[in-house]
DNA sequence: TAGATTGTTAATCGATTAACAATC
DNA sequence: TAGATTGTTAATCGATTAACAATC
């Protein structure tokens, strides 16, 4: 794939284009213009068409866009094709809720197993995926071919563990602790800020008093 | 409180700020200047001074900012001192995780009620906070002053609750469903779309293959 | 005072929107 | 063919960076 560099600005609307396809796709939806879309998104049909045109022509003069083949077109983009196993680090309250977030499954991330240091949990099974100890990481990291580490462990124990997982070689980290993870390998590092998007939110609650 | 308006993005830089500052504090650091700061946060110093003076000018000539200080100040701009009351909706997994998630009540957030429809969690307490019936939560809106509730019930039903919980006045709404919620009432809104980002990191995963 | 660093203006860069020729 | 709508170029807008006078 050597297509021009793509600003983070339009990546970051490619899910949202993605889940709204989905939902015409479910309504049977045919075909849909970039002007329709644009006003069920709330965004310009001009930015629709420069979006897309990042990664290819996929619509056509006088007709609009394939529902389908522009869904299907996204979610090669955004790599979902390529079926990436994950696994969960961390056994707490948000670990579980992500082993049973069913959304990430119907993408195609496939969770393998999940990780805790809690013996008690070791052996359960959370929506039928499999706990085990973390001190086996290593050794199961190196015998499966996983892209994807969720960490959902305390605060303080999350770079240590990222550190770990970055080392066996895993590609990709999702961090759920209130940090910005940085790590000195060749690893893709999505931080999620839970908190950020709530003061965000009680900033515009501010504003409008 | 009659500032010039400030655009999303900085406004969207302001927790990851107060982030960095709060961990300056726990070092016992007395100032910094905006050279500094930038360093450590990966940003152009030009960036944090001009995005700092939308609200004020923090900084001395020669010296730079007072930590603490400026930690203060933004917490404030960020409405924190209101000290916002919030209930969550729904207790399953997500909702649990963020009832004990100690960072909203540092922060200043406090968690008053939780509420759900299965009866056999009602009475019963998460992070020694009740959890009530959900049929309840116009009675209790009406008795109790809540500024955000926090929604994390199952995908279909969110568009219901969501509107129950606005019409019986809150006044922000943190949604966790994978769904852009919008509501005809004046009620301030912030979608939580976790699997938009676990897709720009696969997306990210795809263009290093 | 001299040095440091802000606050702020001006320059640059990038992203969004508008416009329209190409074409289905 | 006529109408619709894309792909794409050009214009505009906004955000970031650079520069420097003000000032602690």
């Amino acid at each position: 794939m050597d297509r021009k560099k793509v600003s983070m600005a339009v990546v970051k609307r490619l899910p949202r284009y993605y889940r709204y396809l989905s939902d015409l796709l479910k309504l049977d939806t045919i075909r849909i213009s970039s002007r329709e879309l644009s006003e069920r998104m709330g965004i310009t049909a001009s930015q629709i068409r420069q979006d897309l045109n990042c990664f290819g022509g996929f619509g056509q003069q006088g007709y609009g866009y394939n529902v389908e083949l522009l869904y299907k077109e996204i979610g090669k983009i955004l790599g979902l094709e390529n079926n990436y196993k994950t696994v969960i680090i961390g056994a707490g309250n948000m670990g579980r809720a992500l082993a049973n977030y069913e959304n990430f499954e119907r993408r195609g991330y496939r969770l393998a197993a999940i990780f805790d240091v809690n013996t008690e949990l070791i052996g359960k099974k959370i929506n039928n995926i499999e706990i085990r100890h973390f001190d086996t990481i290593e050794e199961y990291l190196k015998l499966n071919h996983i892209d994807i580490a969720m960490i959902t462990v305390p605060f303080e124990k999350t770079p240590e563990v990222a550190d770990r997982v970055a080392r066996a070689g895993i590609k990709g980290l999702w961090n759920f602790s209130p940090m910005d993870l940085k790590l000195p390998y060749n690893v893709v590092i999505e931080n999620v800020h839970l908190s950020d998007g709530l003061m965000v939110l009680g900033y515009r609650l501010n504003e409008i008093l």
